[in-house]
DNA sequence: TCGACGCTAAACAAGT
DNA sequence: CACTTGTTTAGCGTCG
């Protein structure tokens, strides 16, 4: 970690799992990563620049015309200052990495970046070449180049490449007319009614890539900017530098952008679906009600939505922008994924879809554990009678209100099977809690422990933005395999993503506060006593951990209004 | 292939 | 007796 390099994702999930890093230094770790990452893009793009120059070159080798010698005499000139110049470039993003402190570069350490530069190209060899070719040099680094050194900080960015984004952009343009807006005209008019708005100017500094040259006022700025920017080989280099930037950003934007739009199509036909078409495959064939309905019905049905967790793409399929909505196709894929991350609903998760599976009878891609988790941990007194239990899914989800006899039984045999439901024997009758320590225990060990496990994740995210380090660990600890930017796009999975960091941030408080918010010492598990304790023999390690109760604060007041506690006696006298 | 796991079905017991 | 609650077993499918 002090050295940094890039790690692989595999590295980040254990060093995330492991939770060896506190949150700041995970962040830290993050940012470091980014840069590094963003270094080794340059440093690619400086490879690729000069093979591109290199191949120019040899191409043009063949057909010399001996014409315009002098201007030959400038450009050879001009394309060793850009050699010079690229290596500044890549110094003063260095340094500027360095300056930030997110890169810490070892007197030792061998300088990374100027090898690109040194390797491969011998300067009086490329000179010899350039002397022979240039005459014909009508490359697009002129045609590129065709404006006013006042123009170019926009035309660069934005319009240099025009054709190449905008062959990007078009299948996604329409359906989101966003990108379309990004036309350098637009911008370079925006400019021009706010002339004191320039992209390069802010806080007084040039913002010029690697310059942040303090400039007092536009006007000053505006010097600086035809003195420093002008149209010369640097300018160009580092034009070009943003332009890769640019468009590899927007390229990504693009992705993204047609993910999230595959998603959403997927997810407004489905959440209107339902209604219309009830039990097009008679769920109610009483028997075999999760295989009829959860894997065969979807094909009439809407498939679940929610796969707004499922990053795991097992099934093989041919749209693999859309493989999370796509496996719902098949009921067990639903349920083994949802048990794998074993999913922990929060309230908040719930909320966000709750709409949706109120409203549509879409098998809800958690498993029965999970969600009885859920209903108790919702409830205020973090207990639910069966009863109790049986109301919230069918409350909260319009799938269970059929097939009573089915689920109920799943219900039944759940909470009886499972070690981290526990019965206590209350005044009014026997409530159900849940036993963290057993619900929690059991998942760290599987991700943690299991390294096919962690490489099955999803690889990318681990470069994901730095997202908050605490809430990776959240991830982390609940199995969830962390999102790649991408992935957070989805609103369902933004809506997890927050919910995680919305519950965490609880479970922080929580701890922080020593338990000392409004119900101290309320813990279920203090509130009543097991009466009935499954047979399990506890394990040594079953008593360990005092992260029980922590990761349970997801109680939602949203949904508070929406139990229906008949009689909710369990207000036990506890103390 | 095997074990783990989840889901469903069903039998059974005890309590209301 | 019917129903609810709770336990247990069995079979099946999926996944690693």
């Amino acid at each position: 970690m002090m050295t940094p390099q890039v790690i692989t994702p595999q590295q980040m999930q254990q060093i995330l799992q492991q939770q060896v890093l506190s949150p700041q230094q995970l962040q830290v770790l993050l940012q470091q990563q980014q840069a590094l990452m963003l270094q080794q893009q340059l440093q690619e793009f400086y490879k690729k620049q000069q093979e591109q120059l290199q191949l120019q070159l040899l191409q043009q080798h063949a057909g010399k015309q001996p014409k315009e010698q002098q201007q030959v005499a400038t450009q050879q000139l001009a394309f060793q200052q850009q050699l010079l110049q690229m290596q500044q470039l890549q110094q003063q993003h260095l340094l500027s990495l360095q300056r930030q402190g997110l890169l810490t570069i070892q007197p030792g350490q061998p300088a990374l970046p100027l090898q690109p530069l040194a390797q491969g190209m011998i300067p009086t060899e490329l000179q010899q070449l350039w002397k022979e070719v240039t005459s014909a040099h009508t490359t697009e680094e002129t045609t590129g180049n065709n404006h006013s050194s006042l123009d170019l900080t926009t035309t660069c960015v934005s319009s240099s490449a025009p054709s190449k984004t905008s062959l990007i952009m078009n299948p996604h343009a329409s359906t989101n007319g966003q990108l379309s807006v990004h036309t350098p005209k637009r911008e370079s008019l925006s400019h021009e009614e706010h002339p004191h708005s320039h992209p390069l100017y802010g806080h007084g500094v040039c913002k010029w890539p690697g310059c942040e040259a303090v400039c007092e006022d536009f006007q000053s700025f505006l010097k600086h900017l035809n003195s420093e920017h002008a149209l010369d080989d640097r300018s160009t280099a580092q034009c070009r530098v943003q332009m890769q930037v640019v468009q590899q950003l927007e390229l990504q934007l693009a992705k993204d952008k047609e993910r999230l739009q595959a998603m959403m199509t997927h997810l407004h036909v489905k959440s209107t679906e339902p209604k219309t078409a009830p039990q097009p495959l008679n769920l109610v064939s009483s028997v075999t009600l999760s295989k009829s309905a959860s894997e065969a019905s979807p094909q009439s049905l809407p498939h679940t939505p929610t796969t707004p967790t499922a990053p795991i793409t097992p099934v093989t399929q041919g749209p693999s922008v859309i493989t999370t909505t796509s496996m719902h196709t098949v009921g067990p894929i639903r349920r083994r994924y949802s048990d794998k991350y074993n999913v922990p609903i929060s309230s908040a998760d719930i909320a966000q879809n709750q709409e949706f599976y109120k409203n549509a009878e879409v098998r809800p891609p958690f498993t029965y554990a999970s969600l009885i988790r859920q209903a108790i941990l919702e409830s205020p007194e973090k207990q639910l009678t069966l009863n109790e239990i049986y109301n919230w899914f069918t409350r909260m989800f319009a799938y269970f209100r059929r097939n009573a006899a089915t689920w109920k039984n799943a219900v039944r045999h759940n909470l009886s099977l499972h070690k981290c439901f526990v019965r206590v024997e209350n005044v009014k009758g026997a409530v159900w809690t849940v036993d963290e320590v057993e619900f929690q225990k059991r998942r760290p060990q599987k991700i943690s422990g299991n390294p096919s496990l962690i490489k099955n994740m999803q690889t990318s995210h681990a470069y994901c933005t730095p997202l908050n380090a605490a809430l990776q660990a959240s991830m982390a600890e609940n199995s969830i395999p962390l999102y790649t930017t991408a992935s957070m796009g989805n609103p369902t999975l933004g809506n997890l993503a927050s919910a995680i960091r919305e519950e965490l941030n609880g479970a922080m408080e929580h701890t922080n506060s020593n338990e000392s918010d409004s119900s101290p010492g309320r813990s279920p598990m203090q509130a009543v006593h097991p009466v009935h304790v499954k047979e399990e023999p506890l394990d040594p390690e079953e008593a360990e951990g005092p992260l029980s109760l922590v990761t349970t604060a997801n109680h939602s007041p949203d949904f508070d209004h929406d139990r229906d506690y008949e009689d909710e006696p369990v207000h036990e006298d506890v103390e």
